[in-house]
DNA sequence: AAAAATTACGAAAACGGTTTCGTGTTAATA
DNA sequence: TATTAACACGAAACCGTTTTCGTAATTTTT
């Protein structure tokens, strides 16, 4: 087992001293010609690259960034990850993974451990329990340390941070609009049972939309399941008690199950109802009928995060001022039609 | 912004060493009991957590593990990949993803990257092309670097390292021997198109189990698809040129595609038909027929692939020799019947 | 009371780099 | 020829820890 060459090995091996070898192999102009030469040949014979934890250790930055989700087995969030991928390792910048299960513990405690000089900045989705307690202390206290924060997708008015959201309010008024423009008048949303932010504002958007159709804000119109553990028995009454002719579901996961139902009930769609979803995941595309849904663009998301995020951490490097006005970049959603909806 | 605070700080702050306030940190003998606890009241108080580059750098080893996978929007991998964090976690590891596209020269990169210290070890799968290309160079030089390596789901026999894989060539084997039992004769195979080793092995089994039952292996039955680009109208041709009442897919995909065609041509499923997929995704529990389909228990895969890993880099921090005799785990793959084939 | 042992701490090296600054040698200038 | 500038390199500090070893001061033992 041939361990790694360090410089001093070099160093000793061609009998100069440690830094002029560190700066031969930057092609520092201190160094003359042929030592220049030799240590490079040299480097290159035996491999030697540079160990980033030294590195890292001396000049104060990873090249790492922390990226916190709620899951991975889940189709948005994996186009997220795959753009943030993409872009930081364009730059040169490696990404850490940890999954908080949407757990409140599970973020705070990965936040800490990652906190510790391992990432130069976090781009993370809140987890639903955080959303829920209402409790960001873990994240007020990343920013207060001055390491860069980029929320995405599941975000919070209560911290200061870079913010990667998409328009939901305006998506979802526009899919009502739209399903009421093809003639739809009962017009149903499924949602998620009490957790804050991204479906509230769907529902807000769907809210909006039927009043300034004139129809009426029906509560008895509006489904709330619970995302891990999807109630079929109360997707059944619900459609069996009241009349819909339309569907707006808050994620693509609520859409399926709600289609596959009314379908057994003997229900046609889009005839009898048409469905649309959020999220355009795998299902969508090959669900039969295909499934109306609103694309999220994740992956762009993930690229745009990671991109605000660098841009962050490298200020942070150069300038000693600190540009404390925080930007939020709304990605504009867009509505995928397919078989579930009449155009 | 606080900055980070450090041994230093605490030792100037509290008129002692730096050395005393880093053993009275960890409770060592050496410190007298006042100190000690005026050190730690003050660590607490300060919030002190020490510099993970810094221990690392002192310690070599970072406790981060590097996984690279050839696709992150990919339901297996994902699951596999959840395995791998939660066991990692759970020791303290973090994670540190690449993905490689299925590129040979983003594996090499990647693996680069990571190797000059930022990782304890890998866990990968490898990509087509590299598996295509049979060049194994860097896999190699990691291990000639001392560095552990598991290799999951797609391996090669050409590189000594730890291996966790399912017995891929039995399972095919017993699905189509499941699938004659039920009476069906015209077995097709759709698998992909030249890249080896997981494809290969489910195909031996496949041509096992017709041999065994006595049926000829007709090279007619077997279509060939590649992954990222489906060939539908290739599908269609195939299905109408043969007399096929079982078919075998490689992956969850292809199964999808195929159904869907065989449907639209007036084939009843699992009637005329009956289809089996590989690897349980999300497709096969909502497609209608719902698919039967060879579960790989990627979750249980990536706990055991960070078991061995991390149990070889501690391994190796303790003792001085290595145990060179690698291990190859299998997972016993299982099949999930659904409603695409008859009991 | 002298010798030995213990206690409690600090100095310093080490991990592997980067970078500033100083200096001896040669080349250019006055 | 004396002075200055340019060149080529090395010493050493530094990043934030861990850990070995040395040593005053105190306590215990003879």
């Amino acid at each position: 087992m041939r361990r790694k060459i360090t410089l001093k090995d070099i160093a000793r091996e061609l009998e100069v001293s440690i830094s002029t070898v560190s700066k031969a192999l930057k092609n520092s102009e201190e160094i003359g010609r042929d030592t220049k030469e030799k240590v490079q040949a040299f480097a290159k014979l035996y491999n030697y690259k540079p160990n980033n934890i030294a590195v890292s250790l001396k000049n104060k930055h990873t090249k790492n960034i922390g990226v916190i989700i709620p899951d991975i087995v889940h189709h948005f969030f994996t186009t997220v990850f795959r753009g943030i991928e993409k872009y930081a390792n364009s730059r040169g910048y490696n990404v850490i993974v940890c999954v908080s299960d949407d757990s409140f513990d599970k973020e705070v405690i990965n936040m800490e451990m990652l906190a510790n000089g391992s990432i130069d900045g976090f781009i993370l989705s809140l987890a639903a329990e955080t959303l829920d307690k209402g409790d960001f202390n873990h994240l007020k206290q990343i920013t207060e340390q001055g390491i860069p924060l980029v929320c995405f997708d599941r975000t919070t008015p209560e911290v200061n941070c870079d913010k990667v959201i998409i328009n939901d309010t305006k998506i979802a008024y526009d899919v009502v609009k739209k399903l009421i423009g093809n003639g739809r008048s009962h017009i149903a949303l499924v949602t998620n049972k009490g957790y804050g932010d991204v479906s509230d504002k769907r529902a807000e958007g769907y809210r909006q939309a039927l009043n300034d159709a004139g129809l009426d804000y029906n509560e008895n119109l509006v489904l709330e399941l619970t995302y891990n553990d999807i109630d079929e028995d109360a997707i059944k009454k619900f459609f069996e008690n009241q009349k819909v002719d339309a569907v707006l579901c808050v994620n693509e996961m609520f859409a399926i199950h709600s289609m596959g139902i009314v379908q057994k009930m003997g229900c046609s769609i889009p005839d009898d109802i048409s469905f649309v979803g959020f999220s355009d995941g795998i299902l969508s595309k090959y669900s039969r009928p295909t499934l109306t849904t609103v694309a999220q663009h994740g992956d762009q998301m993930g690229q745009l995060s990671a991109q605000m995020l660098i841009e962050r951490v490298e200020a942070e490097n150069e300038e000693e001022e600190e540009n404390e006005t925080y930007r939020t970049e709304i990605i504009e959603a867009t509505l995928i039609e397919r078989e579930s909806t009449i155009n």
